[in-house]
DNA sequence: GTGGTCTAGACCACC
DNA sequence: GTGGTCTAGACCACG
């Protein structure tokens, strides 16, 4: 299965760190499983449209941290660490919503706005999946 | 009313951005309203003993959010306007929430589970805020 | 003939040039004569709700540029000195009006709507002084 | 394309300002182009013979306005977004076009000639722009 | 006393 | 090399 990274430069985590978060995610959630090729450093450096080194930081770290692995001349895999506790994966997403939540009450939105907000994002987020433009 | 501050140099988060987002928060929680007088980027400065300027760069940027207000000579004050525009509000959440909807797909959560969870993380600051412990 | 004056604490300018801006224009426009008695500083202070020193500053430089006078236990006036001439009343509007155009310009308004803007504004401000609300 | 820019200390104006207002002017007038690269602040400061935090400064203010964007270990560049919302842009005009107004009511000038004066400016402004001097 | 500005240098992370 | 952060001090204008 192949993934879709995207990256935003100038956010106020490293690029590095955004692929990092992304790949993790991805092993996480089942998209990528253990074996999967990952694309070379290059190949996403180019598609990404950022310096190949950044992305090769990305890796070693993941490497580092045993989730995925290198073997010279053949690639980069992900290894057999299966995905960590789905607990863990929403503990993640914890700390973002206090942040999502805080915001949204100092710019006096009810709740119910927010959760309406989001189902409205969901729903675009949908349509762009089953009806890709650019990606 | 008056708030503690805590700052932890060698957190991940710059120094000026922990005193940000604890006055963000307090204002947010409540513990600090609109019209209250903050403490001078001086004194401040010598209460969590880091330098003036670090301080100011922090109010610098509340005061381009609008949170606060600083006037010569005076000092600086949590600002009583609310809020700009309520659809630019709404708009300015769509981003985060559109990386929150993201992680949570890779992560293999159900957009069912996102909103529950974000009930939880909503249920949780609620208590929070009607019990508070320290700010 | 009384003037209001309209202070804006958290400009740019300083208060105390704010108000001799004000009256220096006032003079200019006729709308203060020879003779006429200016609010006390205290007044004044206490109508603005500043503090009376930053008047007094305002009146002492006034006073130093020869347009106004003060006699000790009568009051303050403007001084014998004639309105300018309209040439450099106009040319004082210039810059103003560049640094208007300019941002206009970056926001990406085109001329005429400008134009049509600052008719709205001066509408709005007709509407204001025949149908007084609060001063 | 390259600009020049100068600053004096001493002025009235801050530097940082000195430094903010000519970037902007250049932008408005179409001598610096969205995607341009501007001077790293290290290399402007020492080309103004000033300290490297005071062009950050500027650069950083006009980060916050929009007017340039800075990229972690690759540059600063001016933006390619016009403006965020016509409507919010219009309305930021609204009050210095008040202040405006209100010192031409001062001076005896009649909103006739406030427009003309206007149109004045407006056409210096061109021909400045289709028959640049130096920046 | 308070904020506003500026300096000269330092260390780090990122690209 | 580039931006990000921080320091320890300084001087000035304002209220």
């Amino acid at each position: 299965m192949v993934i879709q990274l995207h990256i935003n430069p100038g956010d106020e985590l490293p690029i590095y760190r955004q692929i990092m978060r992304q790949i993790t995610d991805a092993v996480a959630g089942g998209h990528l499983s253990p074996g999967d090729k990952l694309a070379s450093h290059r190949d996403l450096a180019e598609q990404l449209v950022i310096a190949p080194l950044t992305v090769k930081k990305a890796y070693d770290e993941l490497e580092r941290q045993g989730l995925i692995r290198t073997e010279r001349g053949r690639g980069t895999f992900v290894t057999a660490r299966a995905s960590p506790d789905p607990e863990e994966q929403r503990a993640r997403l914890r700390d973002p919503m206090r942040r999502l939540l805080y915001r949204a009450h100092l710019g006096g939105i009810p709740f119910k706005d927010v959760v309406s907000l989001l189902e409205d994002v969901y729903r675009e987020i949908q349509a762009e999946r089953t009806n890709p433009r650019e990606v």
